[in-house]
DNA sequence: TCGCTGTGCGCAAACGGTTGCGCCAGCGGT
DNA sequence: ACCGCTGGCGCAACCGTTTGCGCACAGCGA
């Protein structure tokens, strides 16, 4: 170890990883001084300025790096947050993560990912092994929270309702209403739905929007076209199998209401295969905005959640509540509006419905 | 502070965070005794059972958790990794991290991910970052390292050539051979190639294989069916874009080898807008085997890089090499076996040639 | 000459664990 | 009765920084 880390190779500073002592002992001063100095300690300023400039020298000179532990250890506070998500691969919680780390990394924050595969013992475990990680706060992306944590939370898509725990949602009633009144306008009457699945915490929201939308436009809901995602794939399979469920009940419906990008597109290869035409047949409406969403064939009308901005508001929001100096109250939710992206996925009503 | 992590809440636990020193104090022991117990210490075969058994009781009682900080700055041992990518949310990086955690989590290790997005400056100070804060080595996934790092460092699809790097590549010829095989039996004479982008380590192998493959089989390579990649944007516009230069150049071709699958969606997006039929007019085979590459339409034929288990590999390599029971040394590559993926994007070539 | 106020810096105790060494009591052997 | 050994545990140094407090000396006014 000792030899892998020396950092002189051959040039004249000394060996091994060089710290505060090793600074102070070659100044003359003591380690008090020098970490003053190297610190921009409030109390630097009763150090002379000849002083000082020797040091920030002599520590250039050497390479001197601070050492985050022992730092960390004393000042207690260790510039690290948590992050929680289902799986790392999905693209949803790879757009808010990327936010994330933008802005955490900006204040210069590093944290730690953990993907739980909705398992219960590891949604149990996580949270204990980031917090002995002392992690300042922790970001949790559609994950369910099982305890109170003493420290303040932010969870994405979470729905929770606990002390210091912020919610940052989107608004499911505007996306809702954006998404429907298109249909509608285009004329869809009969509307088949794809509910998410139990465990994802947006899909209770959403159903009750769709729902108090639907009444809002007058439309009505028919049960016998809504099928639910199954299994805890994230992949675009789970759309197809519950789109090949919903053409076995061979009811009529013109347009497509689907949980998300993956599953629309699941849903649209499903229907490809029964010869249904899309748009010309059924529209397809998705969620999210996935990039595929976009390249797709054809492409997907989608409500976009701004993921990567959610990312930045979540880390940004645990920031002020963290930093001294920005310290505010965490507000109980914060809500994010969607857009609306129409592309080539509907299209007004065929006149003889099918 | 102290009173947000107070975890007492009218129970008759002590306030605060409880440390080695709280449990000893409880049990009239000192905290030497108590941290042999419980960090399971060789020396702890020296202490009577009956003692062992109410430490563990104690700490269960008054929910000790052990302090990562002070444990890892006496031991030197963080446990902690550190993982550079040019873009987190981007499909590939995004699943090889997946089989990172995956090998790392279940180790006990967590690990710091930055992206880095081929800025010079982050390429700088990332690996300064993540040495201060005392990892114990790194992954680079597709990302080109400056210096010689003091800690063992695996890179992915990186093509270093330095000390104390493991390179993990994949098998870039056999990959290749299997495309053209492929392309060459359903009998493409005439083919077309997207180079990557100039800064992906992945670039020049892979256009290598492709000379050399070209050769073995007979075929020439057109330089003027030959179009690259650009910009940094990891979607599907950039294919997109790069194929309308190539039919711009009015030659004939029958098939199309892609960089990768993202280029190859946007490929036969912008051949479908010109007329084109895939594969019917033009075969198209991508690289990477992301998601949407089978739920594209047509679906891709692709290479497929095993990613997850390249991310595993990765990781499993820096903890071979340094977990002390199976110190091994680094081997200098590690090389990876693609596999080939046949789907609807290839056709046997057209009788006349477009 | 005597305080008195600043200036410039060092001492030493933390932070929360780990670990080499040594102390003490009890026990068996002679 | 004395010796030596061993089981069971505590002392205290240490990891690398931070920080409250205080010491020494210089300059200044009285």
């Amino acid at each position: 170890m000792a030899e892998r880390r020396d950092r002189a190779r051959g040039s004249g500073l000394p060996a091994g990883p060089v710290g505060l002592k090793e600074v102070a002992e070659h100044l003359g001063l003591s380690v008090a001084t020098v970490s003053r100095v190297l610190s921009r300690s409030a109390a630097a300023n009763r150090i002379s300025t000849r002083t000082q400039d020797l040091v920030w020298a002599a520590a250039e000179a050497m390479q001197y790096e601070p050492n985050h532990l022992a730092r960390a250890l004393r000042r207690k506070k260790t510039y690290t947050m948590g992050v929680m998500v289902p799986e790392i691969s999905e693209g949803y919680s790879a757009q808010v993560l990327s936010g994330i780390e933008s802005a955490l990394l900006q204040s210069g924050y590093f944290y730690f990912v953990v993907s739980h595969h909705h398992r219960e013992d590891l949604l149990r475990e996580y949270p204990r092994l980031l917090l002995s990680r002392a992690v300042e706060g922790l970001i949790a992306i559609d994950t369910p929270l099982e305890r109170q944590l003493p420290i303040p939370v932010v969870a994405v898509s979470g729905h929770q309702r606990m002390e210091n725990v912020t919610n940052l949602e989107l608004d499911h009633t505007t996306a809702v209403r954006m998404a429907l009144t298109h249909l509608f306008e285009l004329g869809h009457r009969k509307i088949a739905f794809i509910k998410g699945q139990e465990f994802s915490s947006d899909t209770h929201h959403r159903w009750s929007a769709i729902e108090q939308i639907s009444q809002d436009l007058g439309l009505a809901i028919d049960p016998r076209l809504c099928v639910q995602l199954e299994g805890t794939e994230a992949g675009s399979d789970s759309g197809y199998h519950a789109t090949g469920q919903l053409l076995e009940r061979h009811l009529p419906f013109t347009a497509l209401f689907a949980f998300n990008d993956h599953s629309a597109i699941g849903a649209i290869a499903r229907m490809k295969e029964n010869g249904l035409q899309i748009p010309q047949d059924i529209s397809v409406v998705g969620f999210d905005d996935i990039p595929s969403a976009r390249t797709n064939n054809p492409s997907l009308t989608t409500v976009r959640q701004p993921l990567r901005s959610m990312g930045e508001m979540a880390a940004n929001a645990l920031l002020s509540y963290i930093e001294p100096q920005t310290r505010r109250e965490m507000p109980a939710t914060l809500i994010v509006k969607p857009d609306f992206v129409v592309r080539n996925s509907t299209a007004r009503v065929p006149v003889k419905a099918h």
